[in-house]
Order: structure tokens, then C-alpha cells, then sequence
DNA sequence: AGCCAGCAGTGGCTTAAGCCAGTTGTACGC
DNA sequence: GCGTACAACTGGCTTAAGCCACTGCTGGCT
């Protein structure tokens, strides 16, 4: 029943029209769908109903809905992947950049990075759990990434470090030069990193990553929360950031442990 | 304009205090939500704008809505992460058992097994090009495979295999025992993964994946392209999965090379 | 005690109508 | 020739009303 039934509902019906005809390409990327009222009229339905159809089009990504122009079959976008040599010390030898940053070069993409926030913050539990930070008595000094490609915003990330590593100079000359030396006062303070850790998953987001990244609707971030783990498996770092997924994609080269 | 605007239509307005409620513990995950009807009523509005409101929020997974009962606030879900340790030979030499089964096992829970297509296939392009397997030449082997955790699906995927590996008797084998054995005639083959690469990048559902997932809505999907490759550095075999996201994660463990 | 029918409350989906706002082409006036 | 105002399109959002399906409780019957 409830298949035969869902095939029958009508924001169901024009809807599975339309996916099947893009599918088959009778409409190809960039072209414009029947207006709601021409489908309303089409499907002898209310023009709510059309558009509650193209409305699941546009959760499921297939389309984009202009105001005042229309609905337009969603081009395949190639994908910006984030390289697996993301980590490599010899990249950061010798790029002198932090590893985001490198990346976002390695893309040929022009890259900014903005430092609004520097200081002692509370930080959130997992990040506090993954630094072996008891929660509420060391701080951590938090540092805000911005990446474009483009102009277009394609990343935003925070990057969380015990304070007795940030305290000194490094925040406030990295702001200045911009060189990403943070790498630097790491080691400086015996700290090589080694490993990173990463855990990746994926949801939609918040309405303040929306702005910021300019997401359209119905497409997912994808969040990775990476850390740093120095020569004597210490986490000295974590970085949260987040990216849309229809831009960008995590490729990773793994050895298989024997 | 637009941001003040925002604010004030009613739709959002209701959200947003919703929103906060949440944030603010006021209402608990877990606990119900006004009804539809008390929130129009409350916000003097028609029904509809609040059920929109309702809507917006059960996109952003905060709520999780059922009919007949109510909103509610959807709990944290402790994530299922799929370990580091996936590809380790090791794990594979003990069980016996491929390497998504053996996680599948190591997160104690009950895994199976469906393999309702074998036999030979025109591959995805992607697959294809992976596989350095001239597209419209060499057909390929797909196995489906289910995964469950206490009964609720976690994971399908589907793994191509060069014919000239898949031939024989191994699938029909392995449909037949459920041991998971193919690795066994990857090696007599003389491929060993040596190593493995995944690229990973999330998206919404597809109305067949809603469906076998059981996935509710407004929850993305993480999709992973895994390869694995040999010690001379041979593709010999593409799976392509795809996990729900506010259920799983994945966890990667990597070696910072020099 | 146990079952079951009915009822009240919930979300699911639709219709019909209207007003607002962004977009684009055109006809008119200078 | 140019530009401006308007008209005719587009989607954005809301109201008001109704019917359906699912859920859970309650009270009455066996």
C-alpha cells in the first residue's frame, strides 16, 4: 500500500516525472523546467503541489530554483578533492604554509585566510577529550580559517591549540605574515607531527555555514574533525572544519597495515 | 533587508524560536514538540506555517518527526565509526572475513549478507577508469552487500571485480558459505592490497536509498570510493558504498610521510 | 482479566486564492 | 538612440479549510 500509495501522491507523481525526465535527459544541465504553474496546470493539481515537487528535487540537489527565473537542472560540478598529501612535513618544509593552506595552493586556487578570533576559549568537549585536556581547567587558543577558490568560499574551519603551545608570538605573527608559520613553533616545542587522526562524517548545515559558505539548499557539509599527533603520540592539535559537499570530496591514500 | 525580512516571516520566526528552545534546553532531546496546530495557534498563523517551520528544523536534523505522535527533538546518536583498522591484513587473516564484515563484527553487531547480482557488468565510468579497464572491453563482477546493525540497515555497497579475478568459483563460493573468502583468491591471484584509497564525499539519498536505509528525512549519506591496490600497484578491485550519516562515521588513522 | 471499538489528538497532503518580490523584454517618450 | 516605466512572466510565502492515516487511550463489553 504504501508503495502503490506513494506513487499515486501527486507532488510524488510530477516529481518522479521530472527526475526520470532529467535522467533521460530530455532536460539537460542548465535548462529550465516547466514554471510551477505551467506544471499545476499540466498535472491538473494546485500550484502548492507543483511546487512541493520541485521542492524535493531541489532537497535531493538535482535542481536549482532562481526566484523570478525559474528552475534549472543543476550542472554536474567536478569536484575540488582535498588531496591525500594533505599531511606530508615535506609540503609544509617546503611551502612554509599550514597544511590547509598548501592545499588550497595546490588547487591553484587563490586562498585567504582570516583570523578574527584569537585567545583562551573553553573548548568544546570532543576536541578537549581528543587533546587529553581536562575540560574545564586548561584553555585552548582557537584560530578561524576561511578558504576560497575562486572568491568562492569552499572551506571554514577552527583549530584548537593548548595554550602553552599558541602562548608567545605565533597566533599574532602568523596573523601578520600570513606565512602559516604555526608548524614552526610547534616544533620549536618538540613537536613533529607524526599521525593525524581523522573522523569524517557528514549532515546538513547550520543556518550560519549556509551564509557563510553560500550553500544552496539541500546539499550537505562535510565535517572532519583532524588531529595532530606529534612523535610520542601526542595530540598537540585539532582542527574542526567543515566544506560543502558538492564541491568538495576527501580522498585519502592508505597503506594496509600487514 | 534580506536578513531583517528573514526575521520576520513567520515561518522562520517560529524556527528560530524553536531553534533557541532547543539550543537552550528548554526543550530536551527527546521531548515533544508543540503540535502543529498549537504552534499556529500560539504564533497566530495557519497551520501550514508552522508545519513549514517544523519542516525547516527536521531538515537541519534537529527534530525527528513521526506521524500521528509528534515532533521530536532527536537525540545525539552515538555514531557507529568504521575503524581505522578496516584494511588491515591482519584482521583479514584471522576472520577470514572481507574487510566491511570484519567491522561490521568488530562493532559487535549482527552482519549479513545479500548477494542478489552476480555475473558480468558494464561498469560506472569511474569504476572503469579505477580499474584501468577500458570501459566498453572488460566487464566487471558486482556483489551487493547489506549491512545491519541490530537489524537496522547500515551500509550497502557494491564491489567491482575484474571477470578474469571474479571467474571460478569464488563468488558463488562465498554467496554459498558467507565466509567472506575472496580475498583468499585475490592472493592466489597474486594480488595482495598493499594499499588502498577512498575517496569519500556526501550527498542526499536517493529515493531507493531512503527506502533500503531507512533513512528519515532532512539525513545526507556518506558515499566512499574505495579502491584497493596491490604490491605493484594494480587496481584490482572497486567498492563503492554508501552509509548513512548521522549513524556512521569514518575514522582514519594516517601516517604523515616525510 | 482481556479484548476491542471508538474517539481524540497527531502529522501528511492537498486545494484554492492571494499578495509580494525578483527578472526580463518591450513599448513609449524623450 | 537611449532610457525609463510598465507588463508579464518567474518563484516565495502565507492563509484557510478539508480529508486522510497513524497513534494511543479509554471505556465498555465479553
Amino acid at each position: 500500500m504504501n508503495q502503490a500509495e506513494r506513487e499515486m501522491l501527486p507532488s510524488r507523481r510530477i516529481a518522479d516525472a521530472l527526475r526520470r525526465s532529467i535522467a533521460e535527459r530530455t532536460f539537460r544541465p542548465g535548462d529550465r523546467l516547466p514554471s510551477e504553474r505551467d506544471l499545476a496546470a499540466r498535472y491538473r493539481t494546485a500550484r502548492n503541489t507543483a511546487r512541493e515537487a520541485i521542492g524535493l528535487l531541489q532537497a535531493e540537489g538535482l535542481v536549482d530554483v532562481r526566484h523570478g527565473k525559474g528552475a534549472f537542472v543543476r550542472r554536474q560540478t567536478p569536484m575540488i578533492r582535498l588531496g591525500a598529501d594533505r599531511y606530508s612535513n615535506r609540503v609544509r618544509r617546503e611551502t612554509g604554509l599550514s597544511p590547509f593552506r598548501a592545499e588550497a595552493q595546490r588547487q591553484g586556487k587563490t586562498a585567504r585566510v582570516d583570523v578574527p578570533e584569537i585567545g583562551r576559549i573553553k573548548p568544546p568537549t570532543d576536541v578537549a577529550a581528543r587533546l587529553n585536556v581536562p575540560e574545564d581547567d586548561l584553555s585552548v587558543v582557537a584560530r578561524v580559517n576561511h578558504y576560497f577558490a575562486d572568491d568562492d568560499p569552499v572551506q571554514i574551519g577552527i583549530t584548537y591549540i593548548p595554550w602553552a603551545i599558541a602562548e608567545g608570538s605565533v597566533l599574532a605573527t602568523e596573523a601578520k605574515t600570513g606565512t602559516g608559520s604555526i608548524y614552526a613553533r610547534f616544533e620549536e616545542l618538540g613537536h613533529r607531527i607524526t599521525r593525524a587522526r581523522e573522523e569524517i562524517t557528514a549532515r546538513m548545515p547550520r543556518p550560519d555555514e549556509t551564509v557563510a559558505l553560500a550553500i544552496p539548499p539541500g546539499v550537505p557539509v562535510v565535517e572532519v574533525l583532524h588531529t595532530g599527533i606529534d612523535q610520542e603520540g601526542r595530540a598537540f592539535e585539532v582542527t574542526r572544519f567543515v566544506m560543502r559537499a558538492d564541491l568538495n570530496g576527501l580522498d585519502y591514500d592508505l597503506p594496509v597495515e600487514d
